[in-house]
DNA sequence: CGGGCGCGTTGCAGTATGTGCAACGTCCGT
DNA sequence: ACGGACGTTGCACATACTGCAACGCGCCCG
């Protein structure tokens, strides 16, 4: 809507591919060389581009400030944060928790898998929306115009044989999921790794985050991974109810009589 | 330099504190609401704003890819991260990572005390400059006029009566860090918290990070504390060791005949 | 039940503000 | 010493941003 601001922002995702000099960034904006300058030089008052020695630019490390602090009012993570760990510890598998924002499932919390065989995934990362097991529960629960309409505008790309191949059978798989209350990625993303999720939800009902444990299956089979379901469904339940026992302002906690 | 960029860019500060409506982000920010509209509708379609249910806008998880994308790209915390962690098994205590950049020292990397006191700082907040152990090492290395030229213009707070009182004092301080090598914040933030800190060097010599070992004197003593020194010191100076040796550019690792 | 207030939203005219151009300075490599 | 590439500056033009006023909507209170 602001052209000036919209300039000016699309720079960042251009930096995070790696650092970029002013001519490189004029080109890929598609503005003249003053312009970019003018921009770059605005983001960097404000500490979201940093240049470096050789005078090219990157992002800065007020990104970080910036993205800390938003986690911090996502009281979703720092509830379940406990949680994911203990089972971990448990069950020594890869935990994530992510969440549904603006068409987009990004993994908010990972705790690393303690067998050396790790899969690759990173916090903040948009998550492959039409495979992944907690996309699935966290899609699921959307209102159906929305669900059908971000179902529509996705691309069903094929991972693996076994990946969600177009709109109409993942809007199926989503009212599966919805019906049974959990969801599972066998191999739909990369062919040898499997993950079992459930959702979290709050007062309402509707679903807030989702937590999953993901394993390849070199290390556990499928069968035995679907045998953790039932803890990973308590503990997303566990999650669920405190955090819905949390106030949703909590400068009343300790005031009333 | 640009205004409107400047002043959309000046939202996500504000939104950081905590989840505001479009009036108050049109106050805060001087200007009428329709102007803040377009403003935060532009930050919303880049994913670095999100609107919650109750309509009230809040910094949004595309910020998380982008610190997490920005990350990747500083090496020095990748090489970093395992040493940390396995100075944290040896010692207990909580360790840091933190760079400078642009007048601001940030740490970069935590790895939490496993006692149960722990002290409270955040990956990505800025670092009480003129007091924090690492602040020293960065600032002790930077060229003589920009050190003095960010001495002058740091406020100079009391956390403690131990802490810096003012530039003088610090440039004093900063003199006697660069000369012996690492340096010490004892009880200069808060009364009851000592660090220890020492510097990751790159192949010139040149300081680009600085770690730091943190334990409250109910734990351990400062004198056990700078008992820890030498380990420190030497795990830093691997640090430095593997950082020096990797390549600018790593696509050539195996490429080469 | 109905009026009024608060908030977000829209279209529009005026002009402040951002844009591209061209010229300059500087650094680096030849 | 010269040429080229890159970052930087000042300026005239017009684009795109601003603030205003009016509208729609939901909510609370009378």
């Amino acid at each position: 809507m602001s052209q000036t601001v919209d300039r000016a922002l699309s720079i960042l995702p251009l930096l995070a591919q790696g650092p970029a000099d002013l001519g490189q960034v004029a080109e890929r904006l598609g503005v003249h060389k003053s312009t970019a300058l003018r921009l770059l030089r605005t983001l960097h008052e404000h500490g979201l581009v940093y240049r470096q020695e050789d005078q090219r630019y990157r992002l800065g490390a007020r990104l970080f400030a910036l993205a800390q602090e938003a986690v911090e009012n996502l009281d979703v993570r720092e509830i379940a944060h406990p949680h994911l760990v203990a089972l971990n510890e448990r069950i020594g598998h890869t935990v994530h928790l992510a969440v549904y924002e603006d068409g987009e499932v990004l993994y908010i919390d990972k705790v690393e898998s303690r067998y050396p065989v790790r899969m690759y995934s990173r916090v903040g990362k948009p998550v492959a929306i039409t495979v992944a097991a907690v996309a699935k529960l966290l899609l699921a629960d959307l209102p159906e115009p929305e669900r059908r309409s971000v179902a529509d505008k996705l691309d069903y790309p094929m991972y693996t044989s076994r990946s969600t191949p177009n709109a109409a059978a993942f809007l199926k798989e989503l009212a599966a999921v919805r019906e049974q209350g959990w969801a599972t990625d066998l191999g739909g993303h990369e062919e040898s790794i499997n993950c079992v999720a459930a959702p979290v939800t709050g007062t309402d009902g509707r679903v807030v985050a989702a937590m999953s444990v993901s394993a390849p299956n070199v290390v556990v089979t499928a069968e035995e991974l679907l045998g953790l379901l039932p803890l990973v469904r308590r503990t997303a339940a566990a999650v669920s109810r405190e955090y819905s026992g949390t106030l949703p302002d909590n400068t009343e906690q300790e005031g009333s009589p």
